[in-house]
DNA sequence: TGTTTCCCTGAAAACGGTTACATTCAGCTC
DNA sequence: GAGCTGAATGTAACCGTTTTCAGGGAAACA
């Protein structure tokens, strides 16, 4: 058995609530008896039980997680943001992932009843709203991540995907491209068809009477690779391509490089994420940076500042513009690693 | 207020205890009374509270993470194989970090008390094993990943870092290779010792007579870079070079490149780790990969076999020698990505 | 029909804290 | 020195479950 609360009242020779008040830092306790209370305490490893605690006052200084997946740079960007200002504030962090099933989703939130204080949720898919907003019903605080949720209510924070894009098609047009292909990503994500969105009114915008050029893609490396394949193929080449994700560009570009099609002399070519990979690859990849572990922190910081509404958490992530050689007029002038 | 199992008995006209016994599949009940509770509870969407659960049950399906760094590829890679595993089981998991201080890391620990079932602890410093005894004391259960504890009788999961350095010079010698350098990881990082240590062996079993050249470095990759600098401006140049982490390989990589230094004609290298950039640098890069996911995932499955000690979990992992340009004597035979 | 057995159900005691409320006691005031 | 005040401490209720134990009723048996 481990040491309890009464425990240490004994051994400090006080009372439980004493103790709790000497522990909690409560001001109504003379020091003499917080000093014994300490020393009784650590004597005995005390370590209050995390249960009980948050059973009885209501806190668990926990916060829920809950994403699609556990995989790759965006999450581990994205949790590294969130743990960064937990720690800060003291506060644990349950993760969870569901796999595409809404209804694993909405296990994963209902359990955390008890569990958590608040909870960062991440759902980019479009379908799912409603499960969603069904599930998170109950009296938690939640602040939602790159979520589609329209007049929920709940504080959202996301990425400018669409401003985004605009910007990307922007910079290709003012680099002489007339014919810019897009490879989306897959149809029910969010994120994907903001892109999209951008990608076209862009084209509406800048280049007018433009017909549009969409390829189909998954945000996997092979569909990228599909997509340049197809491009290689087409009587008339696109001047460049615009990939909704960086890993379909790369797929992208090896498949441009099979058919010797030279970038960016002879297509430029544009990713969004700013992997890695993207500078390290030849040439390197302009792209769009999103710097997720900042959307983390901001997410957590606005789950723990809710009901202080003073901070203004609509505002979205800009993601910013990495202009690197895949798109340059100068195909010589590469980019280096950092480790120049 | 939230909904609790009194709720639930008063509808379903029965007793707490009964719900409760239905709620939790006890055989004891009627199947009449178990779906008149099973009713009430779907119309009240009434869900457990853990806290209160876990209190009175001393169970709280819930494990403990604890690592050094919730940063990059390995952390995803290693979260995502004890997800899995977890999610089979219908865990939870607790992650928390602790950057570097071992201070940090012991409150870490103790708070985990009262939270979860189990611990699952990576602390690669070396120095820190006091530390991690100290904490760990208490009743529960226990698994090591990548930790240096000799005799502390904790179950222990780790990577043969040994062997697999062993592994990589012989590739390298058998390659013709005789000055073989290597670089080196953080002096209090056991991976990064016991790679040293690897090299060493090997060394003097296949070249015996050599002397060793050993290159100080960080797991950076900059450090890398240094190193490449260091090797470039060497009167002798090593054959080849073997750095204990694909980011310093990178980095020596272009420090190489900078001095136009040929990989692999002038110089052989090799890394290790095979994170995803090394299939895409050019050349692409020689290294050993770690298969981290089935890591994470063996450490939690050893964590619940706890107990029935059929199992053994004694067998380090075993990274495999994933051959590429990098280390080829012909370095036009390169290896593309995974879209081909 | 009376007794025994067994199964289902309910009452209540944990679990380990926090906190509202009661109590005590020292220090003041008059 | 009695009465008052307020701070420090103790008592006990409560948080929402699980689980032990006891009770009650039906089925089985004589």
């Amino acid at each position: 058995m481990n040491v309890t609360i009464k425990d240490v009242a004994r051994v400090a020779k006080v009372s439980v609530a004493t103790v709790s008040r000497a522990l909690n830092g409560h001001d109504n306790v003379t020091e003499a008896v917080r000093a014994a209370v300490l020393k009784a305490a650590n004597d005995l490893r005390y370590t209050p039980h995390a249960a009980a605690r948050s059973l009885s006052s209501k806190r668990t200084n926990t916060i829920g997680v809950v994403l699609p997946d556990l995989y790759g740079e965006f999450f581990s960007e994205l949790v590294r943001g969130i743990d960064q200002v937990a720690r800060e504030h003291g506060k644990y962090l349950l993760v969870s992932s569901y796999h595409g099933h809404p209804e694993e989703q909405g296990a994963a939130l209902r359990a955390m009843r008890g569990r958590v204080d608040g909870l960062l949720v991440m759902s980019p898919y479009v379908h799912e709203s409603g499960f969603l907003t069904e599930n998170l019903s109950s009296s938690l605080p939640v602040v939602l991540i790159n979520t589609h949720l329209p007049d929920s209510g709940f504080v959202s924070l996301r990425i400018d995907n669409h401003g985004a894009a605009v910007q990307m098609v922007r910079h290709l047009v003012s680099h002489g491209h007339k014919r810019i292909a897009f490879v989306t990503g897959p149809e029910d994500n969010f994120d994907a068809r903001e892109r999209l969105r951008g990608y076209r009114d862009a084209l509406a915008e800048l280049l007018p009477g433009t017909r549009e050029w969409v390829i189909p893609g998954d945000f996997g490396e092979s569909s990228g690779h599909a997509a340049g394949v197809a491009i290689a193929k087409a009587k008339v080449r696109p001047d460049a391509v615009f990939a909704a994700n960086d890993m379909m560009a790369l797929g992208c570009l090896f498949a441009l490089n099979q058919a010797s099609i030279r970038v960016p002399e002879d297509i430029a070519l544009a990713g969004f994420d700013d992997i890695p990979l993207a500078r390290y690859v030849h040439p390197p990849l302009t792209t769009m940076r999103v710097n997720i572990s900042d959307l983390g922190a901001r997410a957590l910081r606005a789950l723990l500042d809710a009901g202080s509404e003073s901070a203004n958490h609509d505002s979205p992530i800009i993601p910013k513009l990495i202009e690197r050689a895949s798109s340059a007029g100068d195909a010589r002038s590469s980019e280096r690693g950092d480790s120049s």
